[in-house]
DNA sequence: TTGTAGGCGTTATCAG
DNA sequence: CTGATAACGCCTACAA
C-alpha cells in the first residue's frame, strides 16, 4: 500500500505538504503542487479514508437502513436517488437491511456507529409509520417514505398520497364520470387510507352520491403475505347492471388485475370502462395496453431530497424537525377517457 | 467518543486486554473478561472500525457496483442476497452506481480503494457481458449476473438462461403442444439469445418442424429505450388461422402484454392458448390471472453465492477463475395446460 | 510557503 | 495470562 509518506519521499517534500495538495489547502506554490501531483500519479497513490476519518471524525459516509419485506421492487428508486446525491456530493453509501428484525436492526445501528458514519437515511419500502430501533446509538437520521410513530421525533420526507389521489379523482370527474368504482389497497398501508380519503373527499365535494361510489377491499392481511381479492372484486364491480364508468385501483398492480377482469368480461378500455392506478410502476403501467393513467410516486426525489435534508442535519445548519411532503404527479395516459365516449 | 482506553481505565486493565476481549482472542481469564464486558456495556463502547482497518489493513467491507440503466426493478434481489450474506458474515456493504458512465465508474473504483474495501461485486442488472473499468485500481472482484468480455479474466456467477428455457420448452412439449409461438427479448440481452437457442434446440430435438415455430421480435433498440412490439406481435400470432396452441414470451413483462392481446381477441388462457414467461417477476407473474407459468431467475442466490465466491477470493483460499452457473427453476402455474384440452 | 511533533483509536510484537 | 511500546496513515497545531 502506497502512503502519503511514499509520495512525500518521491516528490522530495514533507508528508504534510502532500496532504495539503490532496486536500486542496491553500499556501502551496504551483511548482510544489506540480511535483506532488506527479509523484501521486506515478505511484498511483489513493488516500486512505479510514485514516483520515480517525483524525477528523467525519467519514463522509451515509448509511441507508431498509426493511424490505418480501418482494417490493418498486422503491429501489429511493435508494438510487440517494446514491445519485451521494455521487454528486462526494459521499459514500453504506447499505444495510433489517428484514424487520429488531435485533438485526440494533446491530445495524451499532455497525453504522462503528463506521463513524455521518448520518442515516431510514427508508421504508412502502409509505408508513416507523419506529427506528437504534438502541442507545445516536446518529442524525431522516426518515424516507415514512414518518415517526407517535412520540418519536425525526425529520421525514414523504409522498403526498392524498394530493395525488385527489388529482386523479378530479381528473376522472372532469372526464364526466359520475359513478366510480374503487378497489382499496391493504388498509395496513398508510397510503391506502390517504388515497381512499382523498377519493371520498374529492368525489363528495363534486356532488357524487355515496351510492355512486362502489368501494371494495382489494387485499388484506400481513404485508408480503396478503390475500388478494382484486381480480374477483373487479369482475364483480364490472358485472353490476349499473356498472360504473370508471374504476380506480389502489395501485398499478391492482390495475393490472382490473384490466384482466375487464377484458375477460369483453369490456374495452377505455371505451367501456376507464381504469386508473397509482404508483406509475412502469413495468406495469407502460406494459398495459392501453397504457395506464396513474399517479407517479416521486421515489427518486424522496431519496435525493432525503439525502439533502440529512446533510443539512449533519452540517448542523438545521436542527429543527422537518416533515417534507413531495407532490405526486398525475400521469394521464390512454386508459382514461371522457364519459361521453362511454355512453 | 468513548475509546478503548476509556474502557481499559474503567475496567482497570490495559487497552490491549480490552482489545483481546472485543476480538475474542484467547488467553483471557473469565474473570477479566467479565470486568471488561461490564465496562464496555456501562460506557456503551463501540469499536472504531476505521482505526481497526488502519492497523489490520482489512476493512470487512465489500463493495457493490451496479449500473442500472433506467427502470430495472427486477434485480434488486441480487443486492438483497449480498446484503443477507453480509449480515450473517459480519461484513458491511458499500453501494455505488455508475449509470454506465466510465468516468464515474473509475471514480467508484478509486473511492472503494480509498475505503480499503476487501472486494467488489460487480453486479449487472440484466444478464450480459461487462468490462469493468477499474483503471489502475486492483481489488478482488466477482461478476454477478454477468461475465467478462473477451480477454478479461474475472470470476463470475450467472443464471442458466439456456437450461431454464429448455426446461420450459420441454414442459410445453410434454403438454402436447406441437405448434408454438415465441416472442423474443431484445437481442442485446445475453439472456435473449440463450433463451431462444434453448427453445429452438429443444423444439427441434422433439421433432417440431421449423414451420411450427413462429418466432417474432418483441423489442429492439438500446436498453432502457427500446421500441416495444410485443402487444402487436402477440395479436398477430394469435390471429393466425393456424394459431399456435402455446405462446412463449421472452420475459414476464412481455407475457403480460400477451395476456392482454389474447384477451382482447376473446381467447381464454389456458383453454384457448397456453402462455408462458420468464423471470418469475412476482409483481407480474402472480398478479396475472391465471397466474403465470414461468422460469424463476435465482436473483437472491446470485447475490448470496456471489458474495461467497468473493469471500473465497479475498481469503485467498481460491485463486483460480471460476464461472458458476445457477439453475433457473421452472415454475408451473395455471397459464399452461395440456394441448388436448385445447383442441 | 513549508516542515516537525504529536496524536487519533486500534492492533502487532514482544517482554514479563 | 497480561501489559508496555510501537506503528498504521493521516491531520492538527504550531514552529520555522
Amino acid at each position: 500500500m502506497v502512503s502519503i509518506k511514499d509520495v512525500a519521499r518521491v516528490a522530495g517534500v514533507s508528508d504534510k505538504t502532500v496532504s495539503r495538495v490532496v486536500n486542496r489547502e491553500p499556501n502551496v506554490t504551483a511548482d510544489t503542487m506540480e511535483k506532488v501531483r506527479l509523484a501521486i500519479d506515478s505511484l498511483g497513490y489513493i488516500p486512505n479514508l479510514a485514516a483520515r476519518s480517525i483524525r477528523s471524525s467525519r467519514s463522509n459516509i451515509i448509511g441507508i437502513i431498509t426493511d424490505y419485506i418480501s418482494t417490493t421492487p418498486y422503491s429501489g428508486d429511493i435508494v438510487r436517488g440517494i446514491q445519485d446525491w451521494a455521487g454528486v456530493n462526494a459521499r459514500t453509501v453504506l447499505l444495510a437491511n433489517t428484514d424487520g428484525d429488531l435485533e438485526r436492526e440494533a446491530n445495524v445501528w451499532r455497525t453504522f456507529k462503528a463506521h463513524q458514519i455521518d448520518g442515516v437515511l431510514y427508508v421504508a419500502m412502502y409509505h408508513r409509520t416507523v419506529a427506528p430501533a437504534s438502541g442507545d446509538v445516536t446518529i442524525p437520521t431522516v426518515l424516507v417514505n415514512a414518518h415517526a410513530e407517535e412520540g418519536l421525533s425525526f425529520s421525514s420526507i414523504e409522498p403526498d398520497d392524498f394530493g395525488g389521489s385527489a388529482a386523479l379523482t378530479q381528473h376522472l370527474i372532469e372526464l364526466g364520470h359520475r359513478r366510480i368504482g374503487y378497489i382499496r389497497l391493504n388498509p395496513l398501508l398508510l397510503g391506502a387510507n390517504e388515497r381512499l380519503d382523498a377519493f371520498l373527499v374529492t368525489a363528495r365535494s363534486s356532488g357524487i352520491a355515496e351510492s355512486d361510489m362502489i368501494i371494495r377491499l382489494g387485499m388484506e392481511g400481513p404485508i408480503g403475505r396478503e390475500i388478494n381479492y382484486v381480480y374477483r372484486e373487479a369482475q364483480s364491480i364490472l358485472s353490476l347492471s349499473d356498472r360504473p364508468t370508471a374504476l380506480v385501483c389502489g395501485n398499478d398492480e391492482m390495475a393490472l388485475q382490473a384490466y384482466l377482469a375487464a377484458l375477460s368480461l369483453g369490456l374495452r378500455i377505455p371505451e367501456d370502462v376507464t381504469i386508473a392506478g397509482f404508483d406509475d410502476f412502469k413495468t406495469v403501467s407502460l406494459a398495459l395496453k392501453p397504457e395506464l393513467t396513474t399517479v407517479a410516486l416521486p421515489y427518486h426525489d424522496l431519496g435525493w431530497q432525503g439525502a439533502e435534508m440529512l446533510n443539512e442535519l449533519v452540517q448542523g445548519s438545521s436542527k429543527r424537525i422537518e416533515r417534507r411532503i413531495l407532490n405526486c404527479g398525475l400521469v394521464v395516459r390512454k386508459s382514461s377517457a371522457a364519459r361521453d365516449r362511454v355512453v
